[in-house]
DNA sequence: AGCGGATAATCAGTATACTGATCAATATCG
DNA sequence: CGATATTGATCAGTATACTGATTATCCGCT
């Protein structure tokens, strides 16, 4: 058995240890208090206006069942309204607040630093190579979780 | 703002998801039921025999309050023993049993398939490009998260 | 010897993820 | 049209991760 600094399982659990460290370290010195999870879903939705939990969901490749939560905490910082559609009546439709946007703008230079952050240590050649090379595993790989990514309805 | 889709935040993450989600099936097909983390541990303490939580946490980058439930859950399947170390009596010693070394060397296979099958969609080549970035940009980053990787004292 | 700081382990609380179940509402098809 | 299948959202239960606190113990230094 090889070692388990040369799996890439072990790389996979640490280099996200490591890229959620880093933004939640960028966002706070900042000022602000969102974690990844909710800073994309909170971009994807302004992305997105009035879109429902699902396709959010598939969007950023969360669980149905994690997203919940998410939009929960979300709504109680008052950063997304979430009102019954009217179109079917079993979902929500989410959209960000002015509060939400104003937030979203003003943490994104944080963000934007902290991904530069968790490659610190990549030449920008080697930080492109890699972004590539989980693009491509990851495209490989979509349908193997729970939770794939999935494209808006063009429709 | 870039999309999220080139974001390393979000890529780790995902890998992150599929990564798990393939060792648990490899896994599960191969008639086991242990997750990615116990699995590490089970290794590392098989390696290490009396290691004690705080050093095998370094070893295998988790976090000391994360261990503790880890551990438990191997001493509930009866996969290691875990007594007070006579040396320190705050420290436990911990020890793989034999149902742990069968159940350890039994899995490995469906474990190594795994680490192959997470990678299926790139080349041998970029796969060996991409363990060896993950490696290089995790090494730079290793004392921003909380649960850095530790060399064992080679005392 | 004894005090103060460090250390091993655990705990409570919060936030992802996932499994599998449930409920309400909608879509589909004979 | 009406039985059936599907879908959006949520929930309970389990397993990582992390923050920060606590307890018991050990170690270094005077």
């Amino acid at each position: 058995m090889k070692a388990i600094h040369v799996m890439p399982g072990h790389l996979a659990r640490r280099f996200q240890q490591i890229a959620v460290a880093v933004f939640l370290t960028e966002v706070e010195n900042a000022g602000y208090d969102l974690t990844p999870v909710q800073y994309a879903a909170l971009a994807a939705i302004d992305g997105n206006p009035g879109i429902d939990q699902i396709t959010l969901a598939g969007l950023i490749a969360y669980d149905r069942s994690t997203i919940t939560g998410v939009i929960d905490r979300l709504a109680q910082k008052r950063l997304i309204a979430r009102r019954e559609s009217s179109r079917d009546r079993r979902a929500r439709e989410l959209n960000v607040t002015d509060a939400g946007r104003r937030i979203l703008r003003g943490m994104t230079p944080a963000v934007e630093a902290a991904q530069r952050r968790m490659l610190h240590g990549l030449t920008d050649k080697e930080a492109g190579e890699l972004v590539r090379l989980l693009q491509k595993a990851i495209a490989a790989g979509n349908e193997l979780s729970r939770a794939p990514l999935r494209e808006a309805a063009t429709g």
